[in-house]
DNA sequence: TTGACTAGAACGAACGTTCGTTCTAATATC
DNA sequence: GATATTAGAACGAACGTTCGTTCTAGTCAA
């Protein structure tokens, strides 16, 4: 009630207000279409706090970026060390996945549903960063236990995780109607039959 | 060599022109750091000329995109005719995909690799076009004649096409580093294997 | 008083688009 | 065949707007 505790726990927050709304509107409109002037609307910092914040527009961008891959790499790690089997590993993070997609959309339209090189200079593509490779390193590890055949890892890892994250795409689309976790036994089946041994 | 001849053959092509241009362009740089002055310079078509062919900049690149789906669709067309067990036709759908990619990548990149709802205000995302319908009713004659287990026909066709088109990106993205002929067995046969009943 | 932070007006470059004009080629008139 | 008329393709300078960014002034905590 207090104008103190009002304006300091809004103003304490303003880096992290800014990047909640930025993936808003990012994953409403796109990077393009959202200017520096609607993320200060929106987040209710000013343009001069944004900048002082983030070198500059690409800066938002890539902070946001770099917060949501930093996530997910601490929630594949968990899978990581919950699960023995790379069978198992690898349905859990096709439901991590599934789970996100339904309870965050946003996050998962901006992690894996944009070209991020069309507005970040000096990033790598989405499928060159850390979660992408731990995935790629669980099909490694089941070839080396005999839980998955011996061929390419990126051949696998696109089979294996393909139709998974087709699925979220056309969910992100419209196309699919129903939540994603109904459709994860059939997924997964498919996805693990084309690669076990 | 006549100065007729000259004139009339880059005359008569300025919509096709625009259109090559605005591909190649577009694929680099994407939609929003293309300007219309890039591709008045890039095509040697004038500003006014573009505006006199196409109504506005969506709409260039709208007909570069209907342009392509055409094409597509009667590629499509072609393998539904060419071959009669949806295993065949489906793994022709791969290879051309491969094919297209290898030889057309720009048209590959911009088909199935931007988010054209992000600059096309009408267009339905690229999954509800009438080449990934035909794509779908291809698995939807698999279930029908049994070659293809019954399930939902969005997870079979996400599942049965999915690899592929992940792999496909990833070569986009420069992560595959042989031509994705060679791993066009392998990913059929995980993909197959997958969906097959 | 100092230094970190906030505020939003102001700036200038770049963009999509318009518009008045010229050029080209086909058709009509004699 | 020569001339006049017409349709629409091509042109590019100029316009108004929007955007990312900077700047100056102000606030607050220590």
């Amino acid at each position: 009630m207090t104008s103190k505790s009002e304006n300091t726990a809004a103003a304490q927050n303003a880096p992290l207000r800014v990047l909640q709304a930025t993936l808003h509107l990012f994953s409403q409109k796109g990077y393009f279409s959202t200017s520096v002037h609607d993320i200060a609307r929106e987040s209710g910092v000013s343009i001069g706090s944004i900048y002082h914040h983030f070198r500059d527009k690409e800066g938002v961008a890539s902070a946001l970026f770099e917060s949501l891959l930093e996530r997910m790499t601490r929630e594949l790690e968990n899978i990581a060390n919950r699960y023995d089997s790379t069978h198992d590993k690898c349905r859990a993070v096709i439901e991590l996945l599934f789970e996100m997609t339904e309870d965050e959309p946003e996050v998962m339209e901006y992690m894996l549903y944009s070209k991020h090189r069309e507005f970040l200079s000096g990033q790598l593509p989405v499928c060159s960063s850390q979660p992408f490779r731990m995935m790629r390193e669980m099909v490694e590890q089941g070839m080396a236990k005999s839980e998955i055949r011996k061929m390419d890892v990126i051949t696998a890892s696109s089979c294996l995780y393909g139709g998974a994250i087709r699925m979220i795409t056309s969910r992100l689309d419209g196309l699919v109607e129903l939540p994603l976790q109904s459709y994860l036994t059939d997924i997964w089946e498919c996805s693990w039959k084309g690669v076990a041994v």
